[in-house]
RNA sequence: GUGAGAGUAGCUCAGUUGGAUAGAGCAUCGGAUUGUGGUUCCGAGGGUCGCGGGUUCGAAUCCCGUCUUUCACCCCA
């Protein structure tokens, strides 16, 4: 009986797992030099805790199920509540800011599409306890930090950046009803996808011609200064404060050296209601793949979950979208494999052959990363198998040896000498 | 959950109007090659044509169902 992957599933052979790898070590490596510690949960929490933020459609799209206690389960479809009761659980023993990351596996009941599947991988970042946009502007940095170092420039990337607090204010200035206000989100997230006249007539539907213009001409707004033609700030009040933070974030950003990944974008929303201040996402500059990744500051989430209220911000970015998009680029192209040894050693004839176990052995056990060939087969068939598994060297065991010697071939150049086996094995880097 | 396209060897694909024993390249394994790799040459293995049903003298080919897959919608934490 033939059983098939489940769908939305992905095998990781070991050429695929090299690559997937190398994409979580590298955010790893990011996450560490910019000051992050790992932390994870388990795969599994109460149904319960994914209710909370998102309400109960989101019941439809992860998989859920129920224990032999009769309890509701959901294999976890994000980290994000799992980071917030955890930092609730010991909220006053942790040094602030709390500045965690996470590679977790996650799962979502979603039909798959291009770079969306049922199983994936997620790198999150969050910065908790420090109201500042500062921390909003380290994690656009760590995030911009990991993108640029596997290859990605201003070119090919862009971190648009804007602010709920600033749309939410303008909004609001421009006459919107606060029961209106999620719904307009939603239709605001999909401007970009919708066609000018389909949004534009939609939104009108919404809200009436007069505030759809006004709101139009907010989300065409190229700088943070331009939205002053539109909607006038007063001292003191929040789209002041909105303004102030978008270019504190701009000046940090700027501070820090990647001015030229980002850009303002007031058309950058976010789908979910829980965020409260800057928000962004970032897109491959082409515009056919869906967010590389997106985050921003959720200051109630761990008061929602029965926490304190302390602020925080945050990324996350799937392993999907970034690997189509790398393959696109051609940054994969290079060779990514876990088959690498320092040294193949190859007995020449049968009895040799215990010869080489004892020389890989030790090899080994020294710290080399050492194979030998399981049956004498002719020097040129089992050179042919030391390049297929990339050695730098070979260790070639033949006549030779009747004199206690070996053969050090240098697999990149073909050089090779003649050296004492003793002397090999007491100092093989020499050779 | 809704809609559209696809499914032939491990991979990429060919297969005439419905016709006889379903092919190629790559990959794998073996040999040329009993002391020199990345090239080359020769050979072999590998198929329930996704699965089930129907039409037909005859189905990889046509029809229906189903599964998988791709893309879009819903949603996007």
């Amino acid at each position: 009986m033939k059983i098939l992957p489940v769908k939305g599933t992905r095998d990781f052979y070991p050429e695929e797992m090299a690559l997937h790898n190398w994409i979580v070590d590298g955010w790893k490596k990011a996450s560490i030099r910019n000051g992050f510690e790992e932390y994870d949960g388990p795969i599994f929490e109460y149904l319960q805790m994914y209710q909370v933020k998102s309400g109960d459609e989101i019941v439809e799209q992860l998989f859920s199920f129920k224990d032999r206690g009769e309890r509701d389960l959901a294999i976890r479809p994000e980290i994000t509540p799992t980071l917030a009761r955890m930092v609730n659980q010991k909220i006053n023993a942790l040094p602030k800011p709390i500045k965690w990351f996470s590679l977790p596996r996650l799962c979502r009941a979603e039909r798959p599409q291009k770079g969306r599947l049922r199983e994936f991988f997620q790198w999150n970042i969050d910065i908790i306890g420090e109201d500042s946009v500062l921390a909003d502007a380290e994690v656009i940095f760590t995030t911009v930090d990991y993108l640029r170092e596997v290859g990605l420039t201003p070119k090919d990337i862009k971190v648009k950046i804007s602010s709920r607090k600033l749309l939410a204010t303008v909004l609001k200035k421009i006459g919107v009803p606060d029961e209106k206000l999620n719904p307009l989100y939603t239709l605001l997230d999909k401007k970009v996808k919708l066609p000018a006249e389909v949004f534009s007539t939609t939104l009108t539907e919404q809200v009436g011609g007069e505030m759809a213009g006004r709101i139009i001409a907010f989300m065409g707004s190229q700088t943070i200064t331009s939205i002053e033609n539109i909607v006038k700030a007063e001292a003191g009040d929040q789209l002041e404060v909105a303004i102030k933070e978008l270019e504190d974030c701009a000046c940090r950003l700027n501070q820090m050296g990647i001015s030229d990944y980002c850009v303002f974008d007031p058309g950058i929303v976010r789908g979910l209601a829980y965020y409260t201040g800057i928000v962004f996402e970032v897109h491959d500059i082409q515009g056919d793949l869906r967010a590389i990744c997106g985050g921003g500051r959720y200051d109630n989430l761990l008061r929602d979950f029965g926490g304190p209220a302390v602020s925080a911000t945050g990324m996350g970015m799937g392993d999907c979208v970034l690997e189509i998009l790398l393959r696109e680029k051609g940054l994969l192209d290079k060779k990514i494999t876990s088959r690498t040894l320092d040294y193949y050693v190859v007995p020449i004839a049968g009895e040799l052959l215990d010869e080489a176990v004892k020389l890989t052995a030790g090899l080994r056990t020294k710290g080399f990363k050492s194979a030998f060939s399981y049956k004498a087969a002719g020097l040129s068939k089992q050179l042919k198998n030391a390049s297929e598994q990339n050695a730098k060297f070979c260790v070639i065991i033949g006549d030779e040896f009747k004199a206690g010697n070996v053969v050090v071939k240098d697999m990149a150049s073909g050089q090779q000498k003649t050296v004492p086996l003793e002397d090999f094995l007491g100092n093989p880097e020499k050779f």
